[in-house]
RNA sequence: CGCGGAGUGGAGCAGUCUGGUAGCUCGUCGGGCUCAUAACCCGAAGGUCAUAGGUUCAAAUCCUGUCUCCGCAACCA
């Protein structure tokens, strides 16, 4: 029986249109995802949207609509945009959809009657002309930042989650377990910025706005956002508080769970103490992943540094922009975009060293052997080396794969393609094919070509899903076993182009940018 | 002294845990080749590894101080 192996990634807020950081996230979870089921594991694979929540309600207003229209628009984008990454969700969840809503509401009256969560009263700084609670560090001179009114201390009833209650089991459990928070850096912030000093317990109501999920036993409340939303890599496989389904029992617990490094504090304190509370095992790994910087600077909307998705894939076709983002993005730091690194490393590696390298051995093969492409079992000191780098490749993917470090594997396989170029110079075929009694020779360097490509091709596969693709057409092959030599006769397809090189100078005068 | 990162040839990074001739990609310069997308291959130049001190036969790597940059900082998703 195939292992399971339960993905997630934050619901994407619908607020506003996702940029090309947030897209970030989804990429990187679909490269995991392929790359599972390509090794054999039986992958669920949940994204989706997160859709209360006071600011949803502010924007709605804004626009003139109703929230439920507004965040329906907003997460039909959402997938859209996802799509478009070509990403392999098994599953698009919606914090609106009201199986969701029923069980969060479950969760909450379970946690009360337990004992996890009391009715208590929230102290704040209050503006009561925007009817906002605010926190000290929050105003503007001491002044509301939205009004610039006087706030004075106030009081409101709500619920409040036993936080505290788990906090020595939380620090235990999180030292105990030292893969649990990646990467490490975030795992220690956790620790001792938050954890160490101390949990106070968590205000999980709100009655200052109604776009939320009430609480069925005391419809005043709004159940807080961050209960509503965490609970949906649960409530959408299948749990619920007296009975659980197959699915759940199957799934639960995730076995990664791919968020932003902003949010690993939810992740890593409310939702773990959230799971004790209702009795379930914990995920095993949480990743907050490093953000995109454009041009080495924080994307926001007000600095007018924003990039979409959608805009780079029309420039650039979907897979440049799904290599980039997964090689460019290290494991632990922030990664930057530009036009200009982009154009470069599409240049410099998607059509330079791939797309050239797939260009030539199939015209060769085409020119000198019209096509049709044998093995000849014959090995020199130079074929054995192409062979056992293809060889090694397996597990020096699967070790960066296992580790998080997706632009380190895909850099593997880079190096092998780079060596499969040095290859043809060290074999020179053309000077082979000037000379008839050297027919095998040639044959057997066009097939190792082939071969080189096809493996490198499938591995690509999780990164690329697109271009992979395109490879195999050109080799003419539908089966996708890795090991070297299954594929004893190549029928090749005419060659055609993977990747365009860009032309820096043309494209920044089309492209104002 | 809040917490966590980072400072390595023109650019981006690896190496630091487990001290021992400083590595990769891009760029520049020179050469080669022609199967291929002005591509590919080879070679060269370029670094006192932020800084001051310490430990050691030996430090980018261990210890201490200083400077600079970035992220987080509690109910805000």
């Amino acid at each position: 029986m195939k292992e399971k192996f339960y993905l997630t990634t934050a619901i994407a807020y619908t607020s506003g249109k996702p940029h090309i950081g947030n897209t970030y996230e989804i990429v990187l979870a679909d490269a995991i995802a392929r790359y599972k089921r390509f090794k054999g594991y039986d992958v669920y694979f949940q994204t989706g949207t997160d859709e209360h929540g006071q600011k949803i309600e502010d924007k709605a207003k804004a626009a003139g609509v109703n929230p439920q229209d507004f965040v329906d628009k907003q997460a039909s984008e959402v997938q859209h945009i996802w799509d478009l990454m070509d990403t392999s969700y098994d599953k698009f969840v919606r914090t609106t959809d009201p199986h969701h809503k029923k069980i969060v509401q479950h969760i909450f009256k379970k946690m009360y009657n337990q004992g996890d969560i009391y009715k208590g009263e929230y102290t704040g700084l209050y503006c009561t002309p925007c009817e906002s609670f605010w926190t000290e560090s929050q105003l503007i001179d001491g002044k509301c930042p939205d009004c610039g009114r006087e706030v004075k201390e106030a009081k409101e009833e709500a619920y409040f989650f036993k936080l505290s209650k788990y906090q020595k089991q939380l620090e235990e459990y999180i030292e105990n377990h030292p893969a649990f928070i990646e990467p490490e850096a975030r795992k220690n912030e956790m620790l001792n910025n938050f954890i160490k000093p101390g949990l106070q317990d968590l205000c999980v109501s709100r009655t200052s706005f109604k776009w939320g999920i009430p609480v069925d036993f005391d419809s005043n409340h709004i159940v807080y956002v961050w209960l509503d939303a965490l609970t949906n890599y649960i409530t959408n496989i299948g749990y619920d508080v007296d009975e659980v389904t197959g699915e759940f029992k199957k799934l639960w617990p995730a076995d990664l769970q791919v968020i932003g490094k902003d949010i690993v504090r939810f992740h890593s304190i409310y939702w773990p103490c959230f799971l004790w509370s209702l009795g379930l095992p914990l995920p095993k790994k949480i990743f907050g992943h490093p953000w995109l910087l454009m041009n080495n600077d924080k994307m926001s909307k007000s600095k007018g540094n924003v990039i979409y998705a959608d805009e780079l894939v029309e420039a650039f076709g979907v897979d440049a922009v799904r290599y980039y983002l997964l090689h460019e993005i290290p494991f632990a730091s922030d990664g930057n975009i530009t036009y200009d690194l982009l154009i470069d490393h599409i240049n410099g590696e998607l059509a330079n060293v791939l797309g050239n390298l797939v260009q030539r051995s199939i015209s060769m093969g085409n020119k000198y052997f019209d096509g049709v492409v044998t093995s000849t079992k014959e090995s020199r000191d130079i074929d054995l080396e192409l062979e056992n780098k293809l060889k090694d490749l397996e597990k020096l993917v699967d070790e960066k794969m296992n580790a998080l470090q997706i632009s380190d594997a895909i850099t593997e396989i880079f190096n092998v393609l780079r060596f499969t170029n040095k290859y043809i110079d060290e074999t020179t075929p053309w000077v082979l094919a000037k000379d008839d009694t050297k027919k095998a020779r040639l044959q057997n360097v066009i097939y190792h070509l082939l071969e080189s490509i096809r493996v490198c091709g499938l591995y690509l596969s999780s990164f690329m899903p697109g271009t992979s693709k395109k490879i195999m057409e050109q080799l003419n092959i539908s089966d996708d076993t890795i090991v070297y030599n299954t594929k004893n006769e190549y029928y090749l397809n005419a060659p055609s182009v993977l990747f365009q090189r860009i032309n820096r100078d043309e494209f920044f005068k089309d492209n104002v940018k």
